[in-house]
Order: structure tokens, then sequence, then C-alpha cells
DNA sequence: AATGAATGAGGATTCATTCAT
DNA sequence: GATGAATGAATCCTCATTCAT
């Protein structure tokens, strides 16, 4: 996390310096990402950088926060209204609208998950793995309730089940985008993978 | 690919130097491994390696492809008996068996696998879309014809449930293994998984 | 020296920043030492330093003079004792036990010591032959005495004797002390020393 | 100690390299001496540097045992002589001539002790030791000699007298020498020192 | 007087690739 | 074809000091 420097600066440099990082890191990647880049880019003296943070993955891990607080603005609506008792399957395309909607909004942050996946860097497998694991907590909340409420069969593994809806969500959604998805392809696909989730998982 | 003077080298040179590649891959994976590691470890001298490959990506692409190779001979067995006519689901886990002991049995050409995936290299990346796009073809060979025999629904989308194979066969079992899952545990996971989308698509 | 607003400071706020300096001397060394380190072990603000002291020099110069006081407290006792008036060769192992006792009690002023005959700074190079000629001067004294007493031999050059104790007292005890050497080998060795000085120059 | 590649380089070349570094080291001594310091003097290549050592400390241990070598010659004569047989204190003069020369005809050799003795790297703090330990090993081994042949009373700690003999050539000549002393003042404080140790030592 | 952000020069090190022998 | 030395751009990071508030 970045210095409470950083933290104090005036918004528009904070934003300036965001931007930076962002464009560079959605550009070439977290890996090839250099630290020359992001202080060009965003027209801070070299110095200056370490004195906001600690390493490229500060910056990264900032931006990486950035973005799971902008998605979560748009899930809690979702979250939030009464429609979220319904059976998991029969929300699950909206839920799906949302993340698409999200990730179309904001392509950078999106980007940004695409990297994460795609880096050798040890800091960064870290916490790809963390993320994974915090990501399949949120269908696995949901289908262990449709499981008690009897939606869905009690013979059915339902970690196994979350972690199929996570690589979905997470991982593949993001793939396609990054190889120019259309809308109507992404909402298809996902679609038809619900369909069959659906129907081996339902009662 | 390499050029034929390396072709030309005697066996056992051309082994020191692939084992030495390998060896480094799998320490440090491919975007960390430099070409020094390699001369290095392989004690050619550093103007060769660029007489045998072009690039560090030439040396791992060759590799790759003795991986691709080897798994293949696992693979040509089940594929080549006559088991191969039954429903596809039917044979899944015995395929997913033949899937791990090639991985157990090689582990160095399996953290290939797991290094490629987690490559930012643009020449990485692009090979990763080929293997996935290759990878695909084989479970929705099966798929398709057991769709024509009336084995699975006609509504299922094959494509989508080829592609949900292979992730679990590709990307996630190199990553459970990476994490050091055990047989026993990968087994486990793999039955639940196939319960649920042998339900979910067959008639 | 340090500025007069560093004078004027609280006397704990003083403390705070010699210690803080003191322990970063201690643990690093003079050359080793940054400004930084002692901004932030002291926790006082960057710009602060500036204003309390003119470089690190200063703040090493202050501590120094510190140890020296320190020092001559220690001997005073001894000095001002009708003791004195003894040949020095009787004395000089009393006077052993002084410099020992004040290593002891104060370990960072010692170690002060050591760092300073272990720097390449010019400015530190500049007061090490200072403190080393102003260091001769005191057994000089006594020696000085006793030769006209007729204690010590009239064909004895006092000057370089005075040299060879020194170095004992001075830098190589500090030695000693820093690799670690117990009391009793100190004195042990600081014995045998001075049986060989003693028989070399007394009457 | 250097690479193999700076081995086999052209003796001009390795000559060339070892004056920048040796020019270098006596200017600024070896903390504050860096690298560039060296890679621009010596004309060398950044890259090259690192091919030839591995560290700047690499290049000064040569040095200094280039140092060690020549200054081997200059004593060897006197070691293999018949001479050697005499008392050592009847001899020390003329050992002590000898190591003048050297210091004389090798003064760069000479500012190497010197900035090793004034160093706070730890590399160097390491085989300062490790000299001091050697260093005093050679007096001791004729100081030995004397006393059983009863030379040198046998209540005397060789130990300490040898260490007494070392601190004299090794350290303080350096010191002096560096600070300008002429060859009449050396002989003469030499010549006081040995007689006070003389008639401390001897039966 | 106190504060702490800004600055950029300068150090170490690595690496892919070329080239002469 | 084999060899291994040469190269210098590019990276990371630290630091003393100044300056505006």
């Amino acid at each position: 996390m970045p210095t409470k420097t950083f933290e104090n600066l005036p918004e528009d440099k904070k934003k300036r310096i965001k931007r930076a990082a962002l464009e560079k890191f959605n550009e070439k990647g977290y890996d090839d990402t250099t630290i020359s880049d992001i202080v060009k880019v965003s027209g801070i003296p070299r110095g200056s950088f370490y004195q906001y943070f600690e390493s490229k993955f500060d910056v990264f891990y900032m931006l990486l926060v950035d973005a799971q607080m902008k998605k979560l603005e748009y899930f809690t609506e979702i979250f939030e209204s009464e429609k979220i008792e319904a059976p998991f399957f029969d929300l699950v395309m909206e839920i799906f609208d949302v993340a698409l909607k999200y990730l179309r909004d904001y392509p950078e942050y999106s980007r940004l998950g695409y990297w994460m996946y795609h880096s050798s860097a040890f800091e960064v497998l870290e916490i790809v793995e963390r993320f994974d694991q915090e990501g399949v907590k949120n269908p696995l909340h949901f289908l262990k309730r449709d499981q008690k409420r009897g939606h869905i069969r009690s013979d059915i593994d339902i970690k196994t089940l979350a972690r199929m809806l996570f690589n979905l969500f997470g991982r593949e959604l993001i793939d396609m985008v990054e190889k120019g998805a259309s809308d109507e392809e992404l909402i298809r696909f996902a679609k038809k993978h619900m369909d069959i989730l659906k129907r081996g998982a339902e009662n």
C-alpha cells in the first residue's frame, strides 16, 4: 500500500499518477512495466516514486484495490435488493450482466485482472491465489443457501460448483473480453455455460 | 524451432542442453529465466546458444513440443483402443487417470505448462491461445459424436462443454498439482466436476 | 557542533535525537549511517535535521564530545587523587581498570570510537589524527615527570613510549572489546603489555 | 578473485585495469571508490567489469594479493639468508629497512593497506582481521625461537610482544608514511621503539 | 521554528546480442 | 562450427539537500 506521503498528495496529482500507472500496466502488463515507465508517463521525479510507493507491486496492488472497490459498487445494488433471495441460477444472468457492465465501464481495471493472471512475479502469484480463494466464496454462499433450501441437489459438491462459476466469471470472462469478444457473444457464452451447470446441479 | 546445427548435435549434448533449459524454466519460469542461465547450466559457450536457437522462446517452444509428444504417447493407447467407442462421460475418469499419470511421470513438463500460463511475454501469450484452441478440439470431437448418437442432449452447446472440460484438464489440473495436491484430492475433484457436467449434459 | 536551535530544544527531545543517532552509528558505523536513518529513528522531520545540524559529521562529533566528557568523569577521580604521584607504571593497571570500566558502562560510546577508526570519510580522518595527538599527551605528561624523577631511564624516548601506551589504551583496547574479549582477557593482555614496557623503560 | 575471463585477458589490458583501480583506490580509498570510477579510468565498458570481477571487493582483494606478493619478494632475500639465524632484535632494523624500501618502491600498494584499515565495509573489516592474525605470526616465529635459545626472557609473553611488533611494522608505519614522514624520521622512530622492546624483552 | 514533499544525480547490476578469432 | 569477450542500454534504488508552507 502507498505511503502516507502519497495519500497526502493533492487529489489531482494522485489521479495523475494512478492514471499513468494504469495506462502502463494496461499496455505492457505487470512484469514488463518498469518503474521508469510509470515515472516517465506520470511526470514525477524518479525519487518521488519511492517516496510514494515501496515497489512496483505497491502501485499495482493499489490499483487492484481500486478496481475491487469499484466492482463492489456495481454489485452492491443487486446484492442488497430483494431479488437476491431468488435461487442463484435464476439470478445468475442478471449478475453476469452487472459484471459485464463493470468490465465495459472500466476496461482498464478489467485488464489489470488479465495481467494479474499472466504474471510470473512472485508477489503477484501470491495475490492471485488469495483473489481466487476470495472469489470462490461469493457464489459458494448462495449455493450453500440454495442447497439447504432444496434448490440444488444434495449430492452436489457445491465447492466444486462454486469454483466452476468463479472460473467463468473471473478468469474466462476477462480472457474473452481481452480477445475482443462482443457483449452478445459473451452473453450467449454465459447462457450456455449456465445452462449446463444449472441442469447439472438443480433438483 | 532449433536450427539444423542443433539437430545435428550428438544426442547427449542435445539432451544436456534440453535438461538444463528445462531445469531453469522449471525453477524460475519462462519470463525470469535468462539465456545466461541456460548457458551456464548447460555448460555450452555463450555464442553457441545463438547458433542453436533463435531466442529464448525457441528453446521453450522446443521443450513444449517435446512435452506434447510425450503426452501424446500416454493418450495414444487409450485413443486407439476400442474403449474409445464408449460414451465420453463413461470414459472420462479413465482419461483423467492417464493425464494424471503423465503429470506425475513428467513433472518438469507439467511445470512448463504452468509457467506458460503465467508468462506475460508476447510470444508465449500467443501460443497459449493456440494451445487452448487446440486443446478444446479433443473433447469436442467426442462430444460431437456423442451428441449425434443421442448420449448428449441436443440442446447443449458442445463447444462450451468442451471448453469447460479443457479448462479442467488443462489449466486447473496443472494449477492444483503446482499447489501440491495429492492424487486422491485430484481424483476426487475431477469426479465431482464430471458429476455435474455429466448430469448437466447427458440425456 | 549543533546549532543553537538544537541546544534550545527540550532536554528529552535532544536526548531522543542523540540516542537515535548513537543507535544508528553503533549499528552501521559512521560511513554507512545516513541522515535518513537518523531522521527515521529519532522521529524528527527531515527538515528539522538541517535546522539542528550542519551535516552527519556534526552529529557524530557531538556524540564524540559527549563520550569524551563522560570518559573524563571516570578519569577525574584518579587524576585528582594523591595516587597520581606514584610512578606511572605502578599506577597504570589502575588506570586501565578505569578505562575498562568506562568501556563497559558506556559500550555505545566505545563503539563510536571503533567506527571512528574505521571510517574513510575525510572529516573523520581529520579528527582521528587530532584525537591521536591529544591522546598521546596524557601519558606523555606522566612519563616526562617520571623521567625527570629518575624512574624512567634518561635515554628512553618518552614520546615513543607515550605513543605505545596510547595505542594500547586507545585503539587496541577498543578493538579487542569489539571482538568480544572478556574483562579477564583484557586485563591479562594489558598486564603482559605493561610488563614489557615497564622493564623496557624503567631504570 | 577475478574471473577466468580476466585472467585470460592480454597482459597489458590486465595491467591497465589494475593500474586504474589502484589509482582510484589510492585517491579515494576503498569505500568511496565506485565501480564507475574504475570503469571510467580503465576505459573498459561497464558490463566488462562484471565479466572480470564479482564486486568492488574482488578488485581490491586482487590488488592486495599483488601487494603481498611483491612484499614477499622483498622479504624473501633476508629470510633466506643466514643472517636470519641471528637474534631477532639484532636483525630487526635490517628488516625494518626492507619494509621501508618496499613502501617507498611501491607507495600505491602501501596506501592500499592504509585504506584497508580505514574502511567500514564488512568485507574489508573481515580481511583486516585475517591480515592481522597472519601478520602477527611472522615475528612470533622468531621470538619463539629466540625465547627457546634464551635470548628472550622466559617470563615474557611472546604473543603480546609479536603483536606489538606487528602493530609497529604494519599499521603505524603505514600511518606515518601516509602522513608524510621522511625515511629518517621513520628509522629514528623505529629505533626508539625497538630500543624499548628489546630492553623489555631480552635477557 | 517546524514540517515534509520534491528533486535528480549517481551508484550497482543485468542482459541480449554481436563479433572477431 | 565453436568460442567467449565486448558492449552499453536499461533497471532499480538511495541520498543529501532544498524549499515552500
